[in-house]
DNA sequence: GAATTAAATCGATAATGATCGAATTAGTTA
DNA sequence: TAACTAATTCGATCATTATCGATTTAATTC
């Protein structure tokens, strides 16, 4: 997490996601209302709903206002529209993960799949598998450089004897292009 | 609640409220991934993974596509566009206090401000409160009908001695109107 | 058919949170 | 100043849930 965006947005969530409070934030959608009031309607302790209305406050859903000697609790409708329409934007989401270790499942694979010498006992079955064995391999490859077939070959050579297929693979998944019919590759480098 | 909407609502929040979920979702707007994967790199048992996912699932957030003997994980970017949405609308709120007691306080204050004969022991200094009387006492007017300010007094009585105070405030807070300077008198019925 | 693999389910544990009553704070009325 | 009122804070209890390891299920590979 770490991300203030993102803690403010699960904070955002945790204030809704409990029953009595979607019903508060429903009724503050109605008028403005005191804790009193609000725990007599609900049929709560004011001391409870203090506590709810804490959380709601803390997402910025809420303000209190005083008012003689309690508190007039208020719906900050655009807060939680805004929130709503961040909702509807991908980028959002994308920062939720954005500390996550993208890499630790590839890692995970070539661990099982290399022995003490590096080189890979054998090639994966598994489509997922492979794909992060593709990853690795690709790396001996320097973006922007041309390749000739026995070059490709040769350092493949370093990994594992059946070069034929991993050439192929890293041509069919998109990690390495060929020219037309001759001989020439290159690795192709990924938008992310 | 009760409310098949609300219910879906809450789902919904409960499904996000949880950092490592978040998480999840977030590792789904790139791409579509196997429990394995997520499991790596959030760094979590593949148990663990499953359950969140089942919350996921639960909510239509994100839908399971069995390939080989594994399932591959996919985020329904349209359904949670959706929720987003429907936030923004003001009736979903107000449909989650569907079923709660409105009446509740007024009827607090009343019980607490008359005595066993009906009558009210004192009208309120708070303003919160003697709103809640107020409300209580308009209903002896019946809608449509006119009175003169003798008959309003008459069945002001019947609550407390103080009829000008009642009077003067059930005009002020807008429950009964009055015919400039005349003394005709009528019930303003409410539009909730 | 036997061994392997991914995922789900189950049982247990530890952490979080919803709720209440009691005590405290702060502002109000008399 | 004293009594009152609304709200918050505190301490305790009970329910929910996040997490793990072990077991089970189902599909795959050899």
């Amino acid at each position: 997490m770490e991300n203030d965006q993102t803690l403010a947005l699960l904070d955002f969530f945790k204030a809704l996601a409990e029953p009595n409070r979607l019903k508060i934030v429903g009724l503050l959608a109605r008028e403005d209302l005191a804790v009193e009031q609000i725990a007599a309607m609900l049929n709560l302790r004011p001391s409870t709903v203090s506590n709810h209305l804490s959380y709601l406050v803390h997402a910025g859903l809420v303000s209190a206002r005083p008012q003689s000697y309690y508190n007039v609790y208020h719906l900050e409708v655009t807060a939680l529209q805004e929130m709503a329409r961040r909702l509807l934007s991908h980028e959002t989401l994308q920062a939720a993960a954005a500390d996550v270790d993208l890499d630790a499942y590839d890692r995970q694979v070539i661990r099982n799949y290399t022995g003490p010498d590096g080189r890979l006992k054998q090639l994966p079955s598994q489509f997922k598998k492979m794909q992060a064995v593709l990853r690795y391999v690709v790396q001996v490859f320097e973006p922007g450089v041309r390749y000739s077939e026995k070059e490709v070959n040769e350092r493949l050579a370093r990994f594992h004897d059946d070069t034929a297929t991993l050439r192929r693979e890293l041509v069919e998944q998109g990690l390495m292009a060929r020219e037309g019919g001759g001989g020439q590759y290159w690795r192709v480098v990924s938008e992310d």
